[in-house]
DNA sequence: AATATATTCAACCGCTGGCAC
DNA sequence: CGTGCCAGCGGTTGAATATAT
């Protein structure tokens, strides 16, 4: 299926928007929103492809975008989330309220992954590096003879959940059915499993976020009701903490998540 | 002050998955 | 089931800006 680019057609403007184009779009979103994207820009009366409308409108225009400097408290979640979840932007821009995926991107590639890159000679992160490395493919240069401890992680049958961030997220939740990511041997190792199930980290970042949250700010259970394979938010967070904490332990990350949390 | 270099970030490009037909 | 359309995603680009020389 061979497709030309989509703003290929002549008249087409491309390069930065005007504040007047801001303001068409704007108004007539809020009209009548943006239920077709391709159709859009025509029945604003915009000279624009439908595509740079949507991505003007979600990276730029949108009203709940919060704009200004990334906190402490974000960029260390960006990390944490994109040791999770690898460079899956727009999964991690949906646990960010006010951030997008582009901007964590940017943020990511012109700040965190300096100082990730700068502080992998620290033992610490040089776990990250490696099971970073080996989980998804990242970008962080290996460390000679290390061997990600991440691969001795046992998983065991995690239950279907469902999971859509908060109720400010992105509306691209994810109700996947539940996966088990044992091995046949019972053994999960990052080799085995070159991609992880979606729910599975869905699953993950729930439970984690939790912790995170409940912690910090002390609204567990509104923002996850459902249920963790044996884990349950009917359980106390100690009990949920120790599950991870003893993954985590197992696979030699205990500094680095008790710097964490 | 002028120039070179580095950094930032908005926007584009191309690919993918979901859906309708 | 195959095909085409569309929205969304992640990678990349390049102009604008900041900083160094």
């Amino acid at each position: 299926m061979v497709r030309g680019p989509c703003c290929e057609k002549m008249g087409l403007k491309k390069g930065p928007w005007t504040p007047e184009e801001d303001q068409i779009l704007i108004n007539y979103i809020n009209l009548y929103g943006h239920g077709n994207w391709r159709a859009l820009p025509k029945q604003a009366g915009l000279l624009r492809c439908g595509k740079s409308c949507r991505l003007r409108w979600t990276n730029y225009l949108r009203p709940d975008i919060k704009r200004g400097n990334f906190t402490q408290q974000e960029e260390e979640t960006i990390i944490k989330l994109h040791q999770m979840l690898g460079n899956r932007w727009s999964a991690i821009a949906a646990r960010l309220p006010g951030r997008t995926d582009n901007e964590i991107k940017n943020v990511w590639h012109t700040h965190l992954k300096k100082r990730i890159t700068q502080n992998s000679a620290t033992p610490q992160l040089r776990n990250y590096s490696a099971m970073n490395r080996q989980s998804y493919g990242g970008d962080i240069p290996a460390v000679a003879g290390e061997e990600s401890a991440a691969q001795s992680y046992k998983f065991t049958t995690f239950h279907s959940m469902q999971s859509c961030g908060s109720a400010s997220s992105p509306p691209h939740c994810s109700s996947e059915s539940s996966s088990v990511v044992t091995a046949d041997n019972g053994e999960l190792s990052t080799n085995n499993l070159p991609e992880a199930d979606d729910s599975f980290w869905m699953e993950v970042l729930a439970n984690d976020q939790i912790a995170m949250v409940g912690s910090q700010q002390g609204f567990v259970g509104e923002i996850y009701q459902g249920q963790f394979g044996n884990l349950t938010m009917e359980q106390p967070i100690n009990e949920t903490m120790d599950f991870w904490y003893n993954i985590f332990a197992r696979g030699g990350e205990l500094s680095e998540l008790k710097e964490i949390l």
